[in-house]
DNA sequence: AACGGGAATGAAAATCATTTTCATTTGTGA
DNA sequence: TCACAAATGAAAATGATTTTCATTCCCGTT
């Protein structure tokens, strides 16, 4: 097995710690890295099973890497334009760890939006 | 729009209400029934929008269906056996209003689901 | 009963993320 | 320098899902 390429790291950092494979391949494109799209992939296996980041998935299903430790954060979403602001969410942090002891779950994580129309929309 | 073949609401009833569209094409097959995947997709995503099934992801991607009561819930899904559990979200809402408002946002709806391991897994 | 149009169906092709294969390149220790 | 293991990436394979499109079914109207 192979080991993570440092430069997949640092760009899923410079992403805000928090983008699919093929966004962190993109990007590295963007920047002029010269990199195929296996060792991306390759390399974002290995850092989970590293544990330096983890794994959600999109309502699409694409898989979305982030890093482990990252103050993690929810998303308001405009459902009109599509703007996204940053929201804090603390009670749903509580909310989760009481309802995984309530029912003996055990490594628990969780996935939490809000959606709707903006000022604007 | 096409409405939903009733005989995919049935087979998923039959499933125990939690399945993949591909699961419920080939339980379909078993049983002897004369329907194209395609039909099958169709008639879960018709369900979706109806609101009689709602969707979910396996730790793969795979998008699993599921029936639901009308009451608003949240889940709690094991990674392990796919078990869930259906949760009270009382403090979500709570947070998903207050954060709405806070950011002049209207019409909002919300997502929130609990991961983790199940005392069995 | 024959007709017509819209909905439903499904086979096959297209899409897209992800994984696998495999030949090549690179790095490192002997 | 030599040899060998690890790393790399292009291309093919995989698998779920969606799209295309021609056909079939349903139903109300002549």
């Amino acid at each position: 097995m192979s080991r993570s390429n440092p430069r997949v790291l640092s760009t899923l950092e410079r992403a805000g710690g928090f983008a699919s494979a093929q966004e962190v391949y993109r990007l590295m494109q963007r920047d002029g890295e010269s990199i195929g799209l296996t060792t991306v992939y390759r390399s974002l296996q290995s850092l989970v099973n590293d544990k330096i980041v983890d794994v959600l998935r999109r309502e699409d299903g694409e898989a979305i890497y982030r890093l482990c430790g990252e103050a993690h954060h929810h998303h308001l979403v405009c459902k009109g334009c599509g703007d996204t602001v940053e929201i804090e969410g603390g009670a749903i942090e509580k909310w989760a760890k009481v309802m995984a002891e309530e029912h003996g779950f055990r490594e628990v994580g969780h996935t939490a939006e809000i959606f709707g129309l903006c000022i604007k929309c």
